[in-house]
RNA sequence: GGCCCGUUCGUCUAGGGGUUAGGACGCCAGGUUUUCAUCCUGGAAACAGGGGUUCGAUUCCCCUACGGGCUACCA
């Protein structure tokens, strides 16, 4: 393989499905990935198998799916470094906590859940928090203040154990990141992390590293989150003597909650009035099912390029983005440092601003399976009048699923009309003039929108009528509503015969109103 | 509490020592349209506060405030 190669994870743990952040974070790795040519893993991160939610991998590989995009190496499709799951990799993290030990980075530590909750309940009485590191470690049952024949009578007795890392004293650990730039920390800020459980299986912190040296990942990018445990991330890396292997970490700002506080979480399922999953879920354990953006009716292309724009720009005042334009112009200069609060009528501006540049015929299918799906397609419809009517309403819809109801009018007749428009643009004898339209209407077959607008302006001049006096009632007598597609494109749609016989529906409709 | 990261219109953001502080969403007004929507034009709307540094600071530094994160044998 080539060492060059730029190559980057999403490494996600399946305790649940992926909410937008996550899914951000996955489309910024893929971007950098593919802009740069290489290579994008998916690697699910299952070391805490008490949080194990059934399900929740194949949402995750359902969702990047769904959004675009596209894994090289993953559990599903295998790859160089199979196994992709962390789980299946158990074997293999044990001889690096091991080497860690050997070379006094690390050590194993005896206490008991009991033991170490204690040592926080002390330092929580003077207003501390317990910190397991340089200055309370020799305190603790471990191998660095345990005489050393303890240590090896507990292992050999089999007595559960966990291997920390030794955290120096007084050292300064210095980064740069791809996004806040150069950072540094003091070491006696750090704890002792642990690295292998007692069950064998390594934490986050051993796990990632091990794997993503192992995989040649040559990024990381993750959450604000981890900011604070990277110095001890960088620690690892250089005890492993892989100091040179270590990716370039990017860390990504959080997404906000757009009302309240605090950072946008799995458990806002549909509280907040939007959904906060890219697919549905529906929680194994409770039942509990929350919406997603597909099942919302969003495009994934306008969920990508909103998502994009959480947090990113091009430095351009471009905001239409393809995943080909995303890729072309992604880089991590133009992350904003600061969390975002996620903007819910900006997502449907996007959604909107993709459904106007998709070819009608996209949006034609869609609403023949919406007619078919609520029992109203009619024998006597055809391709071309979906087609129309798509086209009519394109500009009107924000979504898909929104043209059956916005255009109802077009595929059943009106059985409740305006009345404020019409006695407001009502005159006495007026109904003559309609009355007129409805037999012309009705006796005139292949009317076209052009037949239309002759037909009924010719006749409003024989009756002494502006068009503006009669065309908004012509509207309401038609679709019962005052605003709506075209008027005249509209009557060639229902046809002669249908116009002729609404015009008359509403026209008792309004001798029955005004005799009251 | 301690530590870390951050702070430009309501929101997403551009910019960066000298700018009329730019764009987008939303809002308002006007135009186009038979109506509505689309579309076009315009408008209101921001550099958290205080100290420095400087001829000059929104931009650099410090402090404060505020926001967020972390503080597990969870990731």
């Amino acid at each position: 393989m080539n060492p060059n190669k730029t190559r980057l994870r999403f490494a996600p743990s399946p305790t649940g499905p992926l909410h937008m952040g996550g899914v951000r974070t996955a489309l910024y790795s893929f971007l950098y990935a593919r802009k740069h040519g290489g290579d994008f893993i998916l690697r699910i991160e299952d070391t805490d198998q008490t949080r194990f939610v059934p399900g929740a991998e194949e949402y995750i590989a359902e969702a990047l799916k769904w959004a675009g995009i596209v894994v090289d190496e993953s559990p599903e499709a295998g790859g160089p470094h199979a196994p992709y799951r962390q789980s299946e990799r158990k074997p293999i993290y044990g001889k690096y906590a091991m080497q860690m030990v050997e070379s006094g980075h690390a050590y194993y530590a005896f206490d008991t859940a009991e033991e170490l909750e204690a040592a926080r309940k002390k330092a929580g009485m003077n207003k501390e928090t317990f910190s397991y590191g340089p200055a309370t470690r020799m305190e603790m049952n471990n191998s660095l203040a345990l005489p050393e024949s303890i240590t090896e009578t507990w292992l050999t007795d089999g007595m559960p154990y966990v291997i920390r890392l030794r955290v120096p004293e007084n050292e300064k650990i210095e980064f740069t990141d791809l996004i806040r730039g150069d950072l540094s920390f003091e070491s006696v800020l750090v704890d002792d992390k642990v690295l292998l459980k007692s069950d064998g299986m390594p934490t986050y912190h051993l796990a990632h590293i091990v794997d993503d040296v192992l995989m040649e990942i040559t990024h990381a990018v993750r959450g604000e989150e981890w900011l604070p445990s990277a110095p001890a991330h960088i620690l690892i890396y250089k005890y492993l003597g892989w100091h040179a292997r270590m990716p370039q970490y990017a860390h990504l700002p959080l997404l906000l909650k757009p009302d309240g506080h605090g950072k946008l979480s799995k458990r806002d399922g549909d509280k907040l009035g939007f959904p906060v999953f890219p697919l549905e879920w529906k929680d194994p354990q409770s039942g509990e099912v929350s919406t997603g953006y597909r099942e919302k009716g969003y495009y994934p292309e306008a969920f990508v390029n909103m998502l994009a724009f959480l947090g990113w720009n091009p430095g351009t005042e471009q905001e239409i983005f393809s995943m080909e334009d995303l890729i072309a112009n992604f880089s991590f200069e133009h992350v904003h440092k600061a969390g975002a609060r996620f903007d819910h009528e900006k997502a449907i501006w996007y959604n909107e601003q993709w459904l106007h540049r998709k070819p009608a015929a996209i949006l034609a299918h869609s609403l023949k399976a919406q007619l078919q799906e609520a029992g109203l397609w009619k024998a006597l419809y055809d391709d071309a009048f979906v087609q129309q009517c798509a086209e009519l309403l394109q500009p009107r819809v924000q979504f898909e699923n929104q043209m059956l109801d916005t255009g109802s009018y077009l595929f059943t007749a009106p059985t409740t009309w305006d009345d404020a428009i019409i006695s407001k643009k009502w005159k006495p004898g007026i109904e003559k003039f309609f009355d007129a339209v409805a037999e012309i209407m009705k006796k005139t077959d292949n009317l076209d929108g052009t037949m239309a607008e002759e037909i009924f302006k010719q006749l409003a001049a024989e009756h002494n009528y502006k068009p503006g006096e009669v065309l908004q009632l012509m509207r309401v007598m038609v679709s019962g509503q005052s605003s709506g597609v075209d008027l005249f494109p509209m009557m060639a749609l229902l046809g002669g015969a249908e116009v002729g016989k609404r015009t008359q529906l509403a026209l008792q409709h309004i001798s029955k109103t005004t005799n009251k």
